[in-house]
DNA sequence: AATTGTAAGCGCTTACAATT
DNA sequence: AATTGTAAGCGCTTACAATT
């Protein structure tokens, strides 16, 4: 191991003649000090390249950041528990970093409850949000909300259009759906119809499904404009068999490109009526999708 | 923001009535403490469920940990390069965790320079150890001298098998070895033969390549038993083409796979010959790579 | 009132002193 | 000699005192 020796505020503070209170407020633009030793600590700042030490700095400020992470409930879908889990063990590693984070759970299945909860999040006021924007209008909002209080927000999972937070971390949507396309235009030579296939109540709301969408669709324009392609939103409960029996008797589909996580309840369709000529994509490794997989769809 | 309240060194030297000295004894097993106060002190700890707070302990022990990064010289390749970038990027976020992270390169293309470079770093005794081992014998010679030093080691990028460091950072070259099979067997339906390439002075001694050898092998043998196939090493100099000639004459070679980042080489041989019926696939976003699909390969 | 300095504290480690 | 306690320090922040 080795010593460390880098400038810290006490070698300003020497250098420029002044106490390390002063420095630190110069550092931190408190006020209180005159323009002149604001000049003077500043120039001594730069020539000794000072980097704050942050371990130093949250061991002193002797409090946890308040983060707030606000995802979908784990319970109502596999996908979202896979999340969960992984939050878990992000939270369990923060308090470490000097961070408190509080898990939110709203229902990916309705917008009130996601509103409801915003509110309640923006009243604790806490220092900064992670959230997963399943809905794309109330998302905005609340981001804007946020904005508006200067609470930093950092989006996750998935992503709102045109909105440029803190951060964001996760897969990029819309080319997720030109990879979908290009892997079924690579299989598929049958030459029929492609369907889109989503599973939503509220399609116009849900940015990552129209995202991923419109990159599905831009890679058929670009790559094979001559093919067909149709788009429909199936029903959430058991209506979507009938609706998929009509789609498939109508039209001659060879691909279906399904935008959600339920590819597995197209696909056991297609064995259940012995179909399996149909190529099907789909997203998400939950255990339904893989049974399907292993069951040699 | 929230006030820290977690139980500290401090509360435990109080509910067991001895000074945080004593604490950190028994904390660390430094010894000189009675069997009697260590039963004590154990017990409050567990109690507690005290967790040690790294901030301080970081900022108190006042050192850097010193690790070293041992990786190809990033003048040699342009992947490298890529890595090395990554590596600039990680050193300097690590100064304020702590790390000094100290950088060695060695040359890829002969392993005499990895054998030496290795030596002057286990004479300098460093704290950890993170490498990219392309060399299988002499990474793995390495690797167990540093475990005879009790020296941790990371690997990176590349893994040697039946190895297990303290962490694997990087892809699974086996897995990847079969989606690149997998992807070929979509596209390819004209059924001529599979051409596995390398481009290597010394195969038996790459261990990603030779993984990703075997993963495409075993999807092919899985999935596609009765597909034939060639395994070839060509010339790392210019003798390549006239080889690959050779090759696609006498074979009927529908889709090709390099298991380096040279595939460009043998695209643009193709596209000199006008021979683009064959499929082709290989690793790595190089801007030489990048040109040769830009160019419609 | 405006500007500056001081001392204590954050939760640890470590050298050394003090006690048995 | 074996065991225990004490005080200073790591690099910051912050409340308050001291100085102009």
């Amino acid at each position: 191991m080795k010593k460390m020796k880098n400038p810290g505020i006490k070698d300003i503070a020497q250098l420029a003649n002044v106490s390390i209170g002063t420095v630190d407020r110069v550092l931190h633009n408190r006020g209180r000090v005159s323009q002149h030793t604001i000049q003077k600590v500043s120039k001594i700042v730069k020539q000794l390249g000072y980097k704050p030490n942050i371990l130093a700095r949250t061991l002193a400020i002797n409090k946890f950041f308040r983060i707030v992470l606000l995802i979908p409930d784990w319970k109502e879908n596999e996908y979202w528990e896979q999340v969960f889990k992984g939050a878990q063990n992000f939270i369990s590693k923060s308090k470490q970093q000097g961070l408190d984070i509080e898990l939110y759970f709203y229902s990916a299945e309705g917008k009130s409850s996601f509103e409801k909860i915003g509110q309640k999040i923006l009243q604790s006021q806490p220092d900064g949000v992670i959230m997963i924007p399943v809905f794309l209008n109330e998302g905005r909002s609340f981001y804007e909300q946020c904005c508006n209080l200067s609470i930093p927000v950092i989006m996750f999972d998935t992503n709102i259009p045109e909105i440029k937070p803190l951060s964001y971390i996760g897969i990029d949507s819309y080319q997720s759906g030109r990879v979908a396309a290009e892997l079924l235009t690579m299989t598929d030579h049958k030459m029929g119809k492609f369907a889109i296939l989503h599973f939503s109540e509220e399609l116009a709301n849900a940015p990552h499904l129209l995202e991923r969408e419109k990159g599905f669709i831009s890679f058929l324009k670009e790559e094979c404009p001559d093919r067909e392609y149709l788009v429909r939103c199936l029903d959430n409960q058991n209506h979507y068999k009938e609706e998929l029996k009509g789609i498939l008797e109508k039209d001659n589909i060879s691909s279906i490109f399904v935008s959600t996580s339920k590819a597995y309840r197209i696909g056991s369709y297609l064995q259940d009526e012995k179909n399996p000529s149909v190529t099907l994509i789909g997203y998400d490794l939950t255990s339904q999708n893989i049974r399907l997989l292993k069951r040699g769809y």
